[in-house]
DNA sequence: GCAGTTAGTGTATACGTTACACCAACATAG
DNA sequence: CTATGTTGGTGTAACGTATACACTAACTGC
């Protein structure tokens, strides 16, 4: 079977659906598009993959340049490529999702002479292409993964208490939960170590703080 | 960004791991490749997708002509592109993973002048490009199904027993499991239905038939 | 009618999940 | 300095789910 000299061949793109903690909400960064189709349109950041450029390389290199970040944990989630999405040529992407801890971050606005911005998920504005439907995938993995692995960790700082544990667990699945069951949860899974430190932070008891034991890996747990 | 000319192009192809009981034994649909590169070689189902195909209708398509059967259950697995990965240029491969019933099987050797075969999962020859890292993900994606998924009667035929959905289970988990607790929890998942009719074959007790209830639809449970 | 073979059934135990309420420690205001 | 407000931190009982386990049923063929 021969590969046809025209037909079937396609523009290469990854778009990232990039997860971060702001305002202690959780939240999306996103690009303003500067050209046609859908300009001024925001849009999920990502590009074009390179003649010799690895897909996730590439993911890894825009997610990088979008937030000054390395060493992220990033996935691949999917790849949409309908005749149509794009209504110039055929078009691949290669979708992924990144989580990022919100210390780290320090978003190069106009790094590309692009603006770009951090969105509550329940205020995304209209979004270019198909990427609301990567940003609906993106969201049932994550929701899907709290439970059976320690992807929640990627969101924490350095150093943080069990509350705050439990307010991105809460952020993610959209509900309240048990502060005891969770704090057992949690700490039955031996993935997090007590600190000595403490934080003080308002007129009430002081809360511990614990650290991540493998921050670089995210763990099957179960 | 305008989209270059020339870089960032690739051929846009799925591969489609097929799984199949044939035997009494998880199975794989390999084709013998005509053509160079790896001339002569298995591999797994796919081509070129037309310039204005969709994607998953390229692999339906794929599995149709491969199988003869059509409506089965087909998912998205992963997307491979390394740059190496087919030596004459840059080839990105969608790959799917489907379940066919064998019932239903009536593979047409040499439709298209390829050799046809299918291959117990414990005896796969050598396979052509990244098509083994293929096959190793969609083995732990389907085991992973079973768990909280009815995904596993898409491989029924329309009349079995419970017996015979428990080999099902133990090929694909590679394990035995108890009988008792097996049909309990088959039964507590109220996904299959009773019928009046029973099998003889062999000198014992004649086995109960039971059938999918919604034979279409893959369900998430639990 | 006996032997061989697969089909079919129930219960007790261990384990994990859920629900739930109070005291601790600090800052601030009075 | 003490009273109040606020968040941090802890254990136990009830419940439901998953596991382990052994015998009888129904048929065929000799």
């Amino acid at each position: 079977m021969p590969f046809p000299t025209e037909t079937g061949r396609a523009v290469l793109t990854t778009n990232i659906v990039v997860f971060s903690l702001r305002d202690e909400q959780l939240k999306l960064l996103l690009v303003r598009r500067r050209n046609p189709p859908f300009q001024g349109c925001w849009a999920l950041p990502g590009g074009v993959v390179g003649e010799d450029e690895d897909i996730e390389a590439n993911a890894t290199r825009k997610l990088e340049e979008g937030t000054g970040v390395s060493g992220v944990y990033l996935e691949q989630l999917c790849t949409f490529g309908d005749p149509g999405r794009d209504p110039r040529e055929r078009v691949i992407s290669v979708a992924y999702y990144a989580l990022v801890a919100s210390e780290r971050l320090q978003v190069r606005s106009d790094a590309h002479g692009e603006d770009v911005g951090w969105f509550a998920l329940a205020e995304l504005p209209p979004l270019a292409f198909d990427h609301a439907k990567m940003v609906q995938v993106a969201r049932q993995r994550l929701a899907a993964k709290l439970d059976y692995s320690t992807i929640a960790f990627q969101f924490m700082p350095e150093r943080f208490t069990l509350s705050d544990l439990q307010k991105v667990y809460q952020m993610i699945l959209d509900r309240d939960l048990d502060k005891r069951n969770f704090r057992k949860r949690m700490l039955a899974m031996d993935q997090i170590r007590e600190t000595d430190e403490v934080r003080r932070n308002g007129s009430h008891r002081p809360a511990r703080l614990y650290r991540v034991a493998n921050p670089q890996e995210v763990q099957i747990i179960k």
